[in-house]
Parts: C-alpha cells; sequence; structure tokens
DNA sequence: TGAAAATTGTTGTCGAGAATACTATTGTTG
DNA sequence: CAACAATAGTATTCTCGACAACAATTTTCA
C-alpha cells in the first residue's frame, strides 16, 4: 500500500541553506513587523536609507545610485519610490542634463520616518542578534558568502 | 540648496541584518537558477522535500504536516501543492476520517525530480558555503538565532 | 447532548523580488 | 555626422510570503 519512498537526504533542519534562509525569513518578519507602525515595509526602509545614505555625501541622487548602492534592481527601485513618493515621503524630479534620469530627494516627513525607522530598527536588531556568540566572527562568514 | 541631511546611522554593509539578507538573497537566486532546469523553484522543492522527508516516517501525510515541517503556512502549502499537482509530481485526496484534511501523496515523477532536486541542490550549497571557515560554528549561531 | 472553540484548507489582497522586453535618451566610434 | 551601443527608467508577468476572512468540519466540555 504505502509506496517505498527513499531518499538520499538530510533532515532538512541539519542543510546550513534552510537555516539560513528561515533566519532571514524570521529577521525579515521582526523587521517588517517593527516598522509596520511608522508605514513602512522593511524594503521600503532599504530603499529610503540609501537615499539618505547618498545625500549625505552627494549634491544629488539618481535612481541608479540608490539601485547599486542598495543592491536592489532598478525595477524595485522605480516601484518603491513611486510608493513613497505617493507617501510624501520623497520627491522625484528629472535631471536637467539627462533626461533620461530622475533626481531623488527626501521630504521633511521623510527625514522625520527614516530617522524613526533608524531607531526602531536598531532596537529590533539588537534583540535579535543578542543570542549571537561572536559576532565579528559571524560578520566575517557573511563577508565571506557575499565576496 | 543642498538640504542638510545628517542620520544617525551606519554604512548599511555593517548592519548585521543587512548583510544576512543579502546572504541569504543571494543564496535564493542561486538555488532557484539551479533548480530552474527541473522546473522548481526553491519554495517548491522546500515543500516537496518536506513531503517526502515526512512519506518516510509515516503512513499519511496532510498538508498541515507539511506546513508544520516546512516552517510555512498553509496557505503558501496549498498553492504549492496545487501547482505540483498540476505538474504532476503529487497527489492530493481526501481524508477519510476527516474530511476537512487532504491526504498528499507523491508520483513517481515527483520521487524522480526530487531526486534531481536534491542532488542539484547539494552540489550548489556546497559551493556556496565553501567560503565558510567553521561551518559548526555557524551553524551553531544560526540555530541560536532561530531558537 | 449541544453550544462554543479549535482545526483544516481555500480565496483574495498586497508588497517583494526576478525576468523579459520596451521607450527614450545619451555615448561612442567608424 | 550617422549608425550603433550603452544607459535610465518603466510596463508586465510570475512566484513567494504575510495576512485577513471564510467554509466546513471536528473537538471540547459544561
Amino acid at each position: 500500500m504505502t509506496k517505498s519512498v527513499t531518499f538520499d537526504f538530510n533532515k532538512p533542519e541539519e542543510n546550513l541553506g534552510y537555516l539560513l534562509w528561515q533566519t532571514t525569513m524570521r529577521w525579515q518578519r521582526l523587521m517588517n513587523r517593527a516598522l509596520e507602525d511608522i508605514g513602512l515595509t522593511h524594503t521600503q526602509f532599504v530603499i529610503l536609507a540609501a537615499l539618505g545614505w547618498l545625500l549625505k555625501q552627494n549634491d544629488y541622487v539618481t535612481q541608479k545610485d540608490i539601485a547599486e548602492h542598495s543592491n536592489t534592481d532598478r525595477m524595485m527601485v522605480s516601484k518603491i519610490l513611486r510608493k513613497l513618493q505617493a507617501d510624501g515621503l520623497v520627491i522625484r524630479r528629472e535631471h536637467e542634463k539627462d533626461t533620461r534620469a530622475k533626481i531623488v530627494e527626501i521630504t521633511d516627513e521623510g527625514i522625520e520616518i527614516l530617522q524613526k525607522a533608524i531607531a526602531i530598527k536598531t532596537q529590533a536588531n539588537e534583540g535579535f542578534f543578542e543570542k549571537i556568540d561572536n559576532k565579528s566572527r559571524f560578520r566575517t562568514e557573511l563577508e565571506n558568502l557575499i565576496s
């Protein structure tokens, strides 16, 4: 009756990739819930934070700059910036010299939300990673994986 | 002209959560590309593998069992199993005693695909994690985060 | 027993992330 | 200069993941 099913694989929990995936899913849920109160998702925060970061060092910032800096693709940046603009957190206008490009600015409300978000995320992250024994080693391992 | 933008935050790259997220995104892209040839996505694989695993130990498996074991929610399991059924990899039928539940079985084709997928993923994972200095320590840290 | 609570699965909505293809513009170079 | 290549951004499509609401049971326990 029961089909004999024999697979040559370990428990999923023993797989590093599965563990990594589970961990990140949990982290992302936590971040999204933490940011929920101020109406941002994790990814929206990443884009907004990248914009804020870039504005500290550059006169103007294009969508391409944000995409490069945040390691997300330009499609995602395009979508999310439109959403952030609709919410009044950023402004997009044409580049004067390169009419293909869009200059992105942050509004006062955007700055306010971003600052709140940074505080929220800092606290949430501290809670999440407090169980790590050796943070610098863990960071190094992650950096190895991305390098 | 330029708005003075001062934020109290570190480089994103220095943030453990951001690193973790980036790493998993990269891992998942790799897995999806590796599985592409056999027409499975990473998540579909997770569900199918959970089913395979559970069938090794149980007479019958319900969607709820799969959801619990794979740490995905029952809606996802419902959707994906329907897709896998449409592709001929699994069969769903009613539980005889509990008509709310569905019994899920794997077809011969499902077994074949799963075995191929396991081989593909094993190899892809080895490549991805070879840069880790100390795998058991890394695993322990991840387990700490989920615990 | 019978009403309330819990369980199993589905539907639909929204945002994220990837892929392909497209428009419009700018850069390059023969 | 003109043809070709590269770039910036968008539209569309598909799957994943979270969530809320719902139907149809089954379980619980007063």
